[in-house]
DNA sequence: ATGACCATGTAATCCGTTACATGATTCG
DNA sequence: CGAATCATGTAACGGATTACATGGTCAT
C-alpha cells in the first residue's frame, strides 16, 4: 500500500485531499500520482486507523475544507515505511512493448517516426522535472546551506532527470542507428 | 488496454497462457508483466472478440494445453496499436517517494543505507537486461546481418540498459554527495 | 511420499480511473 | 449568464495480484 504512505509523507504540514491532489499535479506526479476518487477514501480510512486526525474549517469559496494532520501513530508508521527496503514495483513501459513489436512490421520508417515521437514525450517529461527543480525553494543547486528536506528533494529530482535524460539521449542515438540501417538496406536492394 | 495488445504481439508464434507467463518471467518483465490470473481471462476474451483462435493439444504432463494463435483480425488490431502514438503510462516509483521523505528524518546514515540498497536493486535489474541480451539470438551486437525483429529487440534492451545504467550511476554519485554532506555537517557541530 | 513443475481455470480482493452528484464563488 | 475553480464525497468500472481448486508427471 504505497499511496497511503505517500500521503502520510506529504502531510508534513496539514492539508486537505484537494490540496494533496494539487501537489501531485504540480510536480509530485513525476514519481507518483492519484485522483481525488482514490485520495478521499484513502484519507478517511487512514483516519479510522488512527494515522490521521481531521478537522473542518470554513472555506472562502465552496464547501467546508476537511484538514488532515498526522497523528503520532501516523508518524511512527511513516518512519517504519521509510526504514523498510526500497520498494521496487513492477515497471510497465507500454512504449517499449510497441517498439519491440514494431520489428514484426519490418518498416523502418514507422520505427523512425515512433522514436521521434517517443523522444518528444520523454523530453517533455524532462521539462517537467526542470520546472519542479525551479519551483522548489533551494533545489536548484545544492550545498551545505540547503536543509535536509531540500537536499533530499534535490536528490530525487536529479535521479529522475538523469534517468529520463539517458532515455532522450538513447532516442537520439537510436534514430541515427535506424537511419544508417535503412540506408544499408536500400543499398542491398539494388 | 495494453496487456491484450502485448499478448497479441507475443503471439508471433502460437503459445499457451502458461508459455506467455514464462516469457514474462524470463525477461519480458523488464517492460511488462502479468500473472496467470489475468492472462487466462484476457486470452479467452480476445478469442471471443475474434483476435485469437485456440486449439487443444494433449500435453506429456499435466492437463491439455490450449494453444492460441493470432487471427488475421488480431494481426490487423496489433498493427493498428503499433501505428498509434507511444503510450506513456503514469510512472510510479515508490522508492523515490521514500527517498524524498527520508529528508524529514534528518538522518543521513539512513539515507546512505537506503541509497546503497537502491543501488543493489537497480544493478540487479541491469543484470536481468544483460541476461536477456545474451539469451536472445542475435541481440548481443547489432549490424546489418541481424533481422528486423532482432534489431528492434536490441533497441529495446539498449533503451532499458541505458536508463537503468544511468540510475546506478546516479546512486554512486549520490552516495558520494551524501558522504561529503555528512562530513561537513559533523564539522559544523564542533 | 513429498515437493516442484506442468497446466488450466475461477473467485476474492485491491488498486486506480472515470463518472456522477452537489453546491458556492469568481471571472469574463 | 456561463465557465472555471474550490471542495467533498460516492459509485461504477477496469486492471492487477493473490488465493483457491484440480490433478497429472517427475525427481529426490
Amino acid at each position: 500500500m504505497s499511496l497511503e504512505h505517500i500521503l502520510l509523507g506529504m502531510l508534513r504540514t496539514p492539508a486537505t485531499g484537494y490540496d494533496l491532489r494539487a501537489e501531485f499535479l504540480a510536480g509530485a506526479r513525476y514519481f507518483w500520482s492519484a485522483e481525488l476518487g482514490q485520495i478521499y477514501p484513502a484519507l478517511a480510512s487512514m483516519e479510522q486507523r488512527g494515522w490521521l486526525k481531521s478537522s473542518r474549517q470554513p472555506s472562502p469559496k465552496g464547501p467546508q475544507r476537511r484538514i488532515y494532520r498526522r497523528t503520532a501513530q501516523g508518524t511512527r508508521e511513516l518512519r517504519r515505511w521509510l526504514a523498510s527496503e526500497p520498494i521496487m514495483g513492477t515497471e510497465r513501459f507500454a512504449y517499449l512493448a510497441q517498439l519491440i513489436f514494431l520489428g514484426e512490421l519490418g518498416d523502418l520508417d514507422q520505427t523512425e517516426r515512433f522514436l521521434q515521437q517517443l523522444r518528444e514525450k520523454q523530453s517533455a517529461l524532462l521539462e517537467l522535472l526542470d520546472q519542479v527543480r525551479q519551483g522548489t525553494s533551494g533545489a536548484a543547486q545544492c550545498d551545505s546551506q540547503t536543509t535536509d528536506a531540500e537536499f533530499h528533494e534535490w536528490l530525487c529530482i536529479m535521479f529522475g532527470a538523469r534517468a529520463v535524460g539517458a532515455r532522450v539521449q538513447w532516442c537520439d542515438e537510436a534514430l541515427e542507428i535506424v537511419r544508417r540501417r535503412r540506408a544499408s538496406q536500400k543499398e542491398k536492394q539494388k
